[in-house]
Formats: structure tokens, sequence, C-alpha cells
DNA sequence: CGTCATTAGTTGACGTGTCATCTATTCTTG
DNA sequence: CAAGAATAGATGACACGTCAACTAATGACG
């Protein structure tokens, strides 16, 4: 459908009009605002993470076998608490047992379940990378007052109760 | 239920554990609940592109170039408004293009650029878009009043200026 | 003008995320 | 106890995101 002259006029000045008022809906710009800033967190948090030679991902996987301590904890579980499908989870704990921060075992009691522990080399990585990354967290949140920062944490709670 | 019931039990408990004391910071809850929080809004929007044959990212591009109207957009521009490195978007362009829903052409005017443009058919397959996607926007955020809303958007932006 | 820096974009390589499919093991139930 | 279902995980295939290195074209400046 060839538009008439009349009718990309129009459009032109709807585009103008997109940049002042860009958003259709207040939804969809606050959609957009979550998308965005959870993407400019994550870069953040990478750039922290990724010269000491891990990823921001593999960086999380050694954050919940630390928290699960001595306690050997399966595959499964571990990619629960990342909201990841499995497969992802098996190749991120291929290169961290490869960088031998990561063990893993076979559970005897239950031959299907591979077990994953921490090691102390892992414990070490972590230790170094703790107090740059709590330091860059509050950091980012350092402009909002303790009060908003709990109002942005419950309402973003409202949105995954609807979600799920 | 695939555990014993000692494992299960201490499963458990460990999780009450995290539940009790889950987070080092509101700055680290906050963060870890907006990573979650668009990664949710991220799977709701790709379960609704995907079944029509593109990605939520080629969706994105389409999109923008709705947006620009006849005038053709410039690789990099594309790129920017998606706050994304040049190469994913070349590629992301070069797919788009497999599926006859964008045209490219390089600029005659300064032979560096290439000019980008989506077709009827690419007009098409947005209008199919449309609508579902604008309806679930507005009903992920139906939870939150106007007021809330707004708030979020201001909250998130404070947080990206500082970022930015 | 000619060289050198800059800009636009592509390509290769690698890490991640996801789906479908597969194996091994355990559970369930007749 | 012997199918068959369910569970844990691995593997292949493919899409995305990013970095580094590259090509091609333009611009700047002596």
């Amino acid at each position: 459908m060839a538009q008439s002259d009349a009718s990309r006029k129009a459009k032109g000045l709807r585009d103008e009009i997109r940049q002042s008022k860009p958003f259709e809906s207040p939804a969809q710009e606050a959609i957009l605002a979550l998308y965005r800033t959870s993407d400019m967190l994550r870069r953040r948090f990478t750039q922290i993470v990724e010269p000491h030679g891990i990823s921001l991902q593999q960086y999380n996987v050694l954050r919940i076998l630390r928290g699960a301590g001595k306690t050997g904890t399966p595959t499964l579980d571990i990619a629960d608490r990342m909201i990841e499908m499995t497969p992802g989870v098996t190749r991120l704990l291929d290169k961290l047992e490869a960088k031998r921060l990561v063990r893993r075992e076979r559970c005897p009691e239950d031959r299907r379940q591979v077990l994953c522990w921490i090691t102390e080399s892992g414990l070490r990585l972590l230790a170094e990378l703790d107090k740059p990354l709590a330091a860059a967290g509050v950091k980012s949140m350092e402009p909002l007052p303790g009060a908003e920062q709990q109002a942005l944490i419950r309402t973003l709670e409202k949105i995954r109760e609807k979600l799920g």
C-alpha cells in the first residue's frame, strides 16, 4: 500500500511526536525501562567479573554453590535458582570444572543426580570478587532513598506474581 | 518425588534459611528483582512473538524500522536504539533480509552506510503482532496502579542516570 | 593532492540461552 | 517383579551478544 504525500507528511509528524512522547502506554514505557535498566546493570557487573576470568553467569553458579556449603548441590537445583534451563547450567558447570573452580560427582544414593561443590580455588576467587561487587551494587542503588528501594522491590514482586 | 525424605527436608531447610536472610543488602535484593522481572517479561513476549517466525530482537528491529518510516535507517542507528553492539545488529538484519521482512541498500551519498527499510511483508507481520503484544504489556502491568507505574518508571530512570 | 585518522559495517570466535532429543536411573503399579 | 512413566542430566542445533580484527569509504590536514 503506497502512501500519499499527505500521509507521509502525517507520518513524519508522528515521528516527531514519537521523540517527545515515545510510548503508547505507561505499561510499555515501564517495560522498556525495566529492560534497559537490568541490561545496564548486567553490563556493569560483567565488567567487574570478567577480568577475573569468569563470566557473570559462572559467577552466579559459584555463588549458589558457596551458599550451599559442604552439601553437594544437584545440577537441577542450580538451574532452578538461576531461572535457567538445564542445558545451559550443564555447560556452565563444564567450564567451571575445567577451571577447577567446581568439582562434580555422581550421587551414590541416586545415580541420576550429579552433585556439585565449589572448590577452595573457587572460594578464593569469590572472596576476591565479593567486595567490588557489593560496592558496585550499593553504588548503583545509591540515588534511591531506602524507602524507594523497598518500594521498587515490592513493585517488582507484584509484577512477577502476575506473570508467574 | 525423586529425593529421599531426608534430603528433601535438608533442602527445605536450606531454602528457609535462604528465605529469611537471602540478601546482604536491599541494593542486592533490588538488583536481583530487576533481573528476574525483566527476564520473566522477556520470556513472556518471546512466547508471543516466536510463533510468528521471528525472535524478540528481530521484532524490535522491525519496530524501529517501522518507526523510521520511509527514510532508510543506517545499521548503526538501529544498534544505538537497541543498546546493542553493531555485529549483533548486522546479523539480525541478515536474517530479516533473508525472510524478506527488511530491505537493505548501500547509501549513495555515503557509501559506507547501509540503509535499511521494513518491507510491506514486514509491516503486515508487525500488524499481526501489535495487538497481542500491547495487550500482554498492559496486562503484565495491571497489578500496578497508574501512580505506581509512574513511580517505577522514575525510579528506574534514576538508576540508569547513575549508571550512564 | 596524498597520507593518516575516523567512521560504517562485516566477519570470526566464543560464551550464553533454549528447544528437542537422547541416555541412564529410579519410581510406580499392576 | 516386569513393564512403563517420570526424573536427572547430557548433547546437538540454533539464536543472540560481545570482543577483536578486518575492509571500505570518507574526512582532515599538512
